[in-house]
DNA sequence: CATTAAGTTGTCATATATGATAACCGGTTA
DNA sequence: TAACCGGTTATCATATATGACAACTTAATG
């Protein structure tokens, strides 16, 4: 699996658990202290998320990072 | 949770699993791609890794990347 | 039409991950 | 003792993640 297969493929996946959460990139973006546009940048699979930037994301999706990466 | 608990955590949680697999971080790293020393930097959670290299691990492991990230 | 919200994209500085190399340590084995 | 193995650590160059900012588009709303 090639890395930007991967990082697509976990952007989609943070995409759609912060849609179900009816939550937008800005707001989500601010609970994990940074700025939408890195938050679009990572779900768009343009960048290749750190451990701790991952476990972020599931905190303020309220979430575990287990599901998180929980796809295939 | 602070950035160097979780990485500490992380590759905790990766020693475990290759202990566990009976393998060297020789060999395991060599698998990944890449030298001992920076799987012993890992392990030693002096580093915090991106989502590409811990599903590399995983993949070396044999296990699922839900199952590496399965912590607390 | 003007404004606002949501998202995208480009760019920047800074921090740091990655991958390699080499030196080193402790234990084991020939 | 010497050689080897597993692991650690320091250092380096290079790539890239992070975080911030601004400009832009589109859609909805006053």
């Amino acid at each position: 699996m090639k890395k930007e297969e991967l990082q697509k493929i976990i952007g989609n996946r943070i995409r759609l658990l912060r849609e179900s959460k009816g939550v937008s990139q800005q707001v989500l973006a601010a609970m994990c202290n940074f700025e939408k546009g890195n938050m679009s940048r990572i779900e768009a699979g343009r960048t290749n998320p750190t451990f701790t930037t991952l476990y972020k994301i599931s905190q303020a999706l309220g979430i575990k990072i287990t599901d998180l990466v929980d796809f295939e």
